[in-house]
DNA sequence: CCAATAAAGTGACCATGGTCAATCATAAAA
DNA sequence: TTTTATGATTGACCATGGTCACTTTATTGG
């Protein structure tokens, strides 16, 4: 038999993530020591790897947050129909995805899923993102020769390397809303003819 | 004046790079310990330090110079001249990147310069890439509507998507061989007319 | 209410990447 | 050859994520 979980364990959990929120606020995601959470919160250090697999996993759920509410926002506008209003809608997202470097790394390392057998919260971002977009790729001025889930696999692909663009010395000079405005528009309205 | 480096400095990283080397032979990319690799060359940790900012400096040399290799014999191939091609090209290279986790976590780390202002090895073989994949699309049956080394990008971006999606447990079954094909057709080679 | 059992929490300890003041080796200058 | 300046090497030490045998606290059955 699984029992309830205690009250003391949600208490726990809520101090520790609390205190993480606090840090992250203060100081950013990338000064987030695991020693300084449980001392905010109050907890041993093992305490929290009682709560948590590691490290990445608090991360993990913060940011899977974070992403989940601009997504929300981003799905409460006007469908997009165009590449260019999908660019529009996409960058608040790749915005706080490229805020830092740390987080852009954290991100793209979890969201295929790890490599573990259950989705974490950053991977079921992705996964959403995919039903999402399938949604507005149904209709407007997209191609329709692909599936829009297919279609929604290749806007994430094309983020993710216009987001890791912008880290580049070489390319960090053009702005990444007009990189990602190019990739989208090659890939979900291709010209009917070809001609170039 | 800055003298010329003295046989002995040579001589140090050549030992240390063959210990690194010695170690991946015998337990894979993901085993490697910095404190491993110099009591194998026989120096002191510090002396790695002054050969390598970090760990993955000497992995990026590693990694690097077997995509080099890689994208050589890629590239000695006659070019490909459809979709369906250029992904059997592809797939020795993207077999080396997913041979472990390890590895293309730190090569998708690398790929992008890594905000730092001097290119490293690994991204220097990703601008290889868009320099050969580019003569390959200035014909065949590809299409026209955008530039050679816009389509490159795109190739890049969906090989990144096709290996990171082969580490997720959700998408792991289908074979990335097949995944890969079907974004480079929907990319490479889109219909002339839209219809689905 | 008490003993038994399971869950939660603790902190000393470990693994590993990385630093730096001190020491040693080499080659050019005297 | 000796001196000197620069480059190379050393290893004790640090930072930080993570482990685990043990203690404390809560729940449950009698």
């Amino acid at each position: 038999m699984t029992r309830a979980p205690q009250k003391r364990t949600v208490e726990t959990r809520r101090r520790l993530i609390a205190a993480a929120r606090q840090i992250i606020a203060r100081r950013g995601y990338s000064a987030i020591r695991v020693e300084d959470v449980v001392v905010e919160a109050g907890v041993a250090k093992g305490t929290f790897f009682a709560h948590f697999a590691d490290k990445d996993a608090l991360m993990e759920l913060l940011l899977g947050e974070e992403i989940d509410g601009l997504i929300d926002t981003m799905m409460r506008a006007r469908a997009p129909r165009n590449a260019a209003e999908v660019t529009v809608l996409l960058m608040p997202l790749c915005d706080f995805i490229i805020s830092e470097r740390y987080v852009f790394d954290l991100i793209l390392r979890h969201s295929g899923a790890a490599a573990r057998e259950e989705i974490g919260p950053i991977a079921r971002t992705f996964l959403r993102q995919v039903d999402a977009f399938g949604q507005w790729f149904a209709s407007g001025t997209f191609r329709r020769d692909i599936s829009p889930a297919l279609l929604a696999e290749g806007v994430q692909a094309f983020a993710t390397q216009a987001m890791a663009l912008h880290f580049c010395a070489l390319h960090g000079a053009q702005p990444l809303r007009s990189r990602l405005e190019t990739y989208l528009k090659a890939w979900l309205e291709p010209p009917h003819k070809s001609a170039r």
